[in-house]
DNA sequence: ATAAACTTTCAATAATTATTGAAAGTTTAA
DNA sequence: TTAAACTTTCAATAATTATTGAAAGTTTAT
């Protein structure tokens, strides 16, 4: 497989595990194109070689910046506007844990916790509805902290290593 | 709050929550509404409840089936099949992790590692691809090992709770 | 074998989501 | 201040995905 081959492979399997942590195709495949870039790439670069519009691109730039993934860098003598991705994969899985819990889990945490203290009226779908959101809301809690913690983890273990390397 | 409008809650929360898992709303409802039913349902209860139509309740009981979340449950002297879903939280955090892994990380792990394994004819975009690539494929590889892991220690740690609890 | 009771399939349609492109907005240089 | 170079916005449109409903298929009882 040559480096070309190779690339648009990496852009669209990349590009379609966007769902997987919640964000869309282009979206996806910006920040994967960013990623195996050996440079900042301008507007002009990225609408070229994903072959989409400015408008597109822009707003999903947009996106990217907001999830904190991407950021923009001046470049001296130029105009335009130029945009690097973490390139760090842990540092980025631990933004995108951390986006995603804020995001998506906490607002659900949030009801199945109303949801689970409705007063018990003694009869059994009552019962049955808070027993069973009362262990989805534990469930869940417990699995967002643990992968927040995990990833953090990580990034500390990845810390300590640099840390030993340099001093 | 009153059962209903707890009921409603949920059944649309956790509908929405479907795209995390990866599945579609109705779905997800599907199973929401299974899970905390006090009895089997019949497509018919599933449509009225969710104000489905016929087709897309049989559709999606399968898909449910085929993840193995929902199973089809024979009472004696109907005619009508009735549907079940897992009702341990802990067994469908494992269900729904297995597959997911199967179905979606699996794939794309296979890419990140043919990608990676290009030969590298020494340019720098080249030598920026393979690294790149090689750090998310052992990235997204450690993350879904550590994933299942845990959904199945857990399982393990009620499995022996349980265990303790019956001799 | 027939018909009633039920489920599945799938082409048509609806709903949702992503994308475009051009006008409006902004920044910089002269 | 003007104009060129660039970015953002957003209504229109395209693409994708979900849903319907009725015909076809299946199972069961007689």
């Amino acid at each position: 497989m040559e480096y070309q081959e190779a690339k648009d492979k990496f852009i669209s399997t990349w590009g379609s595990l966007g769902t997987l942590w919640g964000i869309n195709k282009a979206m996806a495949q910006i920040q994967a194109l960013l990623f195996i870039s050996t440079k900042a790439l301008s507007m002009e670069d990225i609408m070229e070689e994903l072959q989409i519009s400015r408008g597109n691109t822009s707003m999903n730039l947009r996106q990217l910046m907001d999830w904190g993934i991407v950021t923009k860098e001046l470049i001296p003598g130029e105009r335009k506007e130029f945009f690097t991705t973490e390139k760090d994969v842990q540092e980025l899985a631990r933004i995108i844990a951390k986006e995603r819990s804020r995001r998506e889990i906490q607002p659900v945490v949030k009801v199945l916790k109303e949801v689970s203290s409705i007063k018990d009226d003694g009869t059994e779908k009552t019962k049955e509805l808070i027993k069973q959101t009362k262990a989805l809301h534990e469930l869940t809690e417990t699995a967002d902290a643990m992968i927040n913690k995990l990833v953090n983890q990580q990034q500390n273990w990845i810390t300590k290593s640099l840390m030993k390397l340099i001093k």
